[in-house]
RNA sequence: GGGCAGUUAGCUCAGUUGGUUAGAGCGAACGGUUUACAUCCGUUAGGUCAUAGGUUCGAAUCCUAUACUGCCAACCA
C-alpha cells in the first residue's frame, strides 16, 4: 500500500464524481425498501454563478439524498434551474449597458434569444459547479423552467384559474419602478426610511402637508378626518385653490383614513399617484374625480394632456419627480402659497428592492391572483400537519404573512418570461394554453412573475419527467428562509390548488450565510466567500462540512476560512486512518466473522460504541439535526476511533504478537472502521468514497449505493 | 403601534420532551521527532448560561417582566 501521506482532494473529486455519475445510481432504484424519497432541488436563477449560498442547499441536500438512498429508499433529487424572470432581466440591462447597449431599442424577439443564450451559457456552468460540490442529484431529468412542457403546464393553471374566477384582469394602483420599466408585487417592494422635506402648503382656505409637491396637478379632493371641528365647515364643499397653473374648485371630504395629529390635518386626494389616496377615491367615488394621471412611465410630469392649451402648465411639463419638487416649492413660495417647510421629515419610501430607486405608484391594468381562498386552503393544510416546518417557528412567520395576504400583481412588463396566455380583440378577452386561430386577437405583452411558474415547480416537474404519482408529494423542500413567501408559501398554495395535494411535506429552512464577523456577504464589501474557490483550496468536503458544523436550522450560518480550513483537516484525518486500517489489514484481509468472547474489553467497547453513535446519527438526520449528526460521527471518529482505540490496538498489531487476537481484531478494526465511512460518507462524501475505493474489501460497486448500518 | 428571533468560554456557535462536574471549532498556555496523520497527539486555563422575579426536589432549558441586538411585515400624507 503506498498512499500519499495527505489527502489532496483534487486528485480523487473529480474523477470520483464522473464515476458515480456514469453509474446511473443518481437515478431512483426501481425498487426500494419503504417509502420513495423526494427532493426537487429549488433551481438556481440561470444568470450567474453560484454563490455559498447555493453551496448550502447542495450539502443540506445532498446530506439527505445520500442517508436516504443508502437506507435503500428509492430516492429521486430532481436538479433544475430557473429563468429568473426579472432578476435576470436586471443582470442583462446591466451588462448591455456596460456595452453600451440600451435595452429598450431592441426588438423583443432579438433580446429574448440574446438572453436565451445567456442563460443556457450560465446554466451549463452551474451544473458543473453543482457537480463538483458533490450533488447527488439526478441530471437525467433536470428541468429549466422554460422547457415546452413546464410553460404548458404553467399555461393551464392560469387558465384553470381564469375559468374559476380566482385570475382577474383589474385596474389597480400598482408599484412601478421608473428605471426598469415594470410593476413589482408587493413582496418586491423594500420600504426605506429616508428624510424628504415636509411642506405645508395653502389650498384656499385649508393649509395641508404633503411631500409630493409635483403630485399637486393630479389633486381631486382634499380630505380631513369627519370628526376634525377644524374642517367642519368645509366638510362636503368645494374650496378656490391656486394651483400655480391657475384657479380651480376642489371638494372637500371626510375620511376616517385621515390622522387629525398629522400635520394640519387635512391632505391631498391623488388617486393616480399614491396608494393610500387611491382607496380614499374608492370610497368615494361618487363624490370626487378619479385618478388624473400626470406623471409618466418615466417619471416626468406629464400636464399637457390635462392641460393642454395652459401656458403656466409648459413650465412644469417633462420635469422629472425631483426637479419639479424643487421648482414647485420655490414658485409657491413666490406665490406666497408656501406656509413652512419641514426640512427633515422621516418617512418611509417604498423602494425596487433591485435598485432602490423610489418606487412611482401607477394605475394600470394588470393581471391579479385571488389570494384568500388559496391562502385558506394552505393554512389548512398546515395546521393539519400535511406540511410541517423545521424548525415550526416558521410557521407561525407563514400563518401571520397569510392571514394578511393582498391580491398577487402576476403581470410583468418585461420580455423575459413566459407569456401571459391571454388574448384580445377589442373589448373581448381570450383565455388559453395556445392562441385562438381566428384573425384578429393580440396576445398580452406582460409575461408571468416569475414565482407564478416557481411556485408550481415541484409537480410541473414531476409530471413532465414522469415521476408524478410516485414521487408527489414529495418528501421535503430544503430552501433559504428568505423565500418562505415568494416561493414556499406559493408552491403550497399553487400545488394544493392544481393538485390537490400539498407539494411537500416537510419544510427545511436554511439560513443566510455571514462572515465570521457576522456580517451579511456581498460583492462590495469583498468578504464573499467563493464555493468554488474554496473547493479548489481545500476540496467539496472540506466546504461541506463546515456549512452543516454547528449550524441548526433557520440560524444564519457563519463560515469562515478557519473553519473550512478545520475540516480539511477532518477529511485528512479520515483519509489517513484509512490508510493505517488498511495497513494494518494488509492486502489479503477477508472480512469475516468477529468472535465476540475472545473480543478484547477494547473492541467489545468499541462495537458498542459504534452502533450507539449509528442509532444516534440515525434519529438525528432522521430529524433533520444534521449538525448534531454531524457532530456525532465527527466527535466519535477522530476522538474516540482515532485518538483512542486506533492507539490501543497497536501492540496488537506489534511484531511478536499473538496471531490469533490479531485476527479478530482485524475483523473488529474494519468492521467499526467501514460502518463509520459509511455513516461519514452522506456528510463527506468524497473522501470517504475514495478510501472505500482502496480498500482491500469493498463489496459494492460504491460505498455511495453501501447499506446504511441499521441498528 | 405590530410580528418573529437572539443574548452560553477571548471569537463563532451547539446544547431536541427541565436532571449528576454546561460542550465543540478556532484562538491561548505548556509538553511531545514512539513508523496513519505536525492538516498530528497529550495536558491546561477560561463561562454567576443578558438582568430581575416566579414555577419546581431540581432551570441554560418552562412562565412573567426589563434591557440590548437582529430580522420580518407594514397605506402615516
Amino acid at each position: 500500500m503506498d498512499l500519499p501521506k495527505v489527502f489532496k482532494p483534487e486528485e480523487f473529486e473529480l474523477e470520483i464524481y464522473k464515476q458515480w455519475e456514469a453509474s446511473g445510481n443518481f437515478s431512483p432504484s426501481k425498487d426500494g425498501k419503504g417509502e420513495p424519497f423526494c427532493v426537487i432541488m429549488p433551481p438556481p436563477n440561470s444568470n450567474g454563478s453560484l454563490h455559498v449560498g447555493h453551496a448550502v442547499f447542495v450539502t443540506l441536500e445532498d446530506i439527505m439524498v445520500r442517508f436516504h438512498r443508502m437506507k435503500g429508499q428509492s430516492t429521486l433529487w430532481l436538479p433544475g434551474a430557473d429563468h429568473a424572470g426579472f432578476e435576470t432581466q436586471v443582470v442583462y440591462q446591466k451588462k448591455l449597458e456596460k456595452e453600451g447597449r440600451n435595452w429598450f431599442t431592441i426588438p423583443r424577439e432579438e433580446l429574448y434569444q440574446e438572453i436565451w443564450d445567456f442563460t443556457q451559457t450560465n446554466k451549463a456552468v452551474m451544473e458543473g459547479q453543482l457537480r463538483r460540490l458533490g450533488a447527488s442529484c439526478d441530471w437525467s431529468k433536470e428541468r429549466f423552467a422554460l422547457d415546452p412542457g413546464i410553460v404548458k403546464i404553467v399555461n393551464q393553471t392560469f387558465k384553470k384559474m381564469y375559468d374559476d374566477g380566482l385570475a382577474y384582469r383589474g385596474e389597480r394602483i400598482v408599484n412601478w419602478c421608473v428605471k426598469h420599466q415594470t410593476t413589482l408585487s408587493d413582496l418586491e417592494v423594500k420600504h426605506e426610511e429616508k428624510e424628504d422635506p415636509l411642506y405645508f402648503i395653502k389650498y384656499g382656505p385649508i393649509t395641508l402637508a404633503t411631500v409630493r409637491l409635483e403630485t399637486k396637478f393630479g389633486d381631486t379632493a382634499i380630505a380631513v378626518h369627519p370628526d376634525d371641528e377644524r374642517y367642519q365647515q368645509y366638510i362636503g364643499k368645494e374650496v378656490e385653490v391656486d394651483t400655480l397653473i391657475g384657479k380651480t374648485k376642489i371638494k372637500v371630504i371626510a375620511d376616517e383614513a385621515v390622522d387629525p395629529a398629522f400635520g394640519t390635518g387635512a391632505v391631498k386626494v391623488t388617486p393616480a399617484h399614491d396608494p393610500i389616496d387611491y382607496d380614499i377615491w374608492q370610497r368615494h367615488k361618487n363624490e370626487i374625480p378619479g385618478p388624473m394621471i400626470v406623471i409618466d412611465q418615466f417619471g416626468k410630469l406629464d400636464l399637457l394632456k390635462h392641460f393642454p392649451d395652459n401656458e403656466a402648465a409648459k413650465k412644469y411639463h417633462g420635469l422629472k419627480i425631483a426637479e419639479a419638487r424643487k421648482v414647485i416649492a420655490e414658485d409657491m413660495e413666490k406665490a406666497g402659497l408656501m406656509v413652512k417647510i419641514d426640512p427633515t421629515y422621516k418617512h418611509s419610501v417604498a423602494t425596487c428592492y433591485k435598485c432602490s430607486n423610489v418606487l412611482e405608484p401607477r394605475v394600470l391594468p394588470q393581471w391579479f391572483i385571488k389570494m384568500k381562498p388559496l391562502a385558506a386552503k394552505a393554512m389548512e393544510a398546515v395546521r393539519k400537519g400535511e406540511v410541517k416546518f423545521v424548525t415550526e417557528r416558521f410557521e407561525k412567520i407563514f400563518f401571520h404573512w397569510l392571514e394578511n395576504i393582498r391580491d398577487w400583481n402576476v403581470s410583468r412588463q418585461i420580455v423575459w418570461g413566459i407569456r401571459i396566455p391571454v388574448w384580445y380583440k377589442g373589448e373581448e378577452i381570450y383565455v388559453g394554453e395556445v392562441a385562438p386561430t381566428e384573425e384578429g386577437w393580440a396576445q398580452e405583452t406582460d409575461v408571468f412573475d416569475t414565482w407564478f411558474s416557481s411556485g408550481q415547480w415541484p409537480f410541473a416537474t414531476l409530471k413532465t419527467t414522469g415521476d408524478f404519482e410516485k414521487f408527489y408529494p414529495t418528501t421535503v423542500m430544503e430552501t433559504g428562509w428568505d423565500i418562505l413567501f415568494f416561493w414556499v408559501a406559493r408552491m403550497i398554495m399553487l400545488g394544493l390548488y392544481v393538485t390537490g395535494e400539498v407539494p411537500f411535506k416537510h419544510v427545511y429552512l436554511h439560513g443566510l450565510v455571514r462572515d465570521k464577523d457576522r456580517q451579511k456577504m456581498s460583492k462590495s464589501k469583498g468578504n464573499v466567500i467563493d464555493p468554488l474557490g474554496v473547493v479548489e483550496n481545500y476540496g467539496a468536503d472540506a466546504l461541506r462540512m463546515a456549512l452543516v458544523f454547528g449550524v441548526s436550522a433557520g440560524n444564519d450560518i457563519v463560515i469562515s476560512e478557519d473553519k473550512i480550513r478545520a475540516h480539511r483537516n477532518f477529511a485528512n484525518k479520515i483519509w489517513n486512518a484509512s490508510r493505517f486500517v488498511m495497513m494494518n489489514l494488509g492486502d489479503n484481509f477477508i472480512p469475516g466473522q468477529i468472535d465476540l468472547e475472545k473480543a478484547s474489553s477494547t473492541d467489545k467497547a468499541i462495537l458498542v460504541r459504534i452502533e450507539e453513535v449509528g442509532k444516534t446519527l440515525t434519529k438525528h438526520l432522521d430529524n433533520f439535526d444534521f449538525h448534531l449528526g454531524a457532530e456525532e460521527i465527527y466527535q466519535f471518529f477522530w476522538h474516540e476511533f482515532c485518538d483512542k482505540y486506533l492507539e490501543e490496538i497497536k501492540p496488537a498489531f506489534a511484531e511478536g504478537a499473538a496471531e490469533k487476537a490479531k485476527v479478530n481484531t482485524q475483523q473488529v478494526l474494519f468492521k467499526v472502521w467501514l460502518a463509520s465511512i459509511k455513516y461519514l460518507h452522506p456528510f463527506v462524501p468524497f473522501v470517504t468514497e475514495a478510501v472505500y475505493q482502496m480498500s482491500p474489501a469493498k463489496q459494492k460497486e460504491f460505498l455511495m449505493i453501501e447499506d446504511w448500518p441499521q441498528n
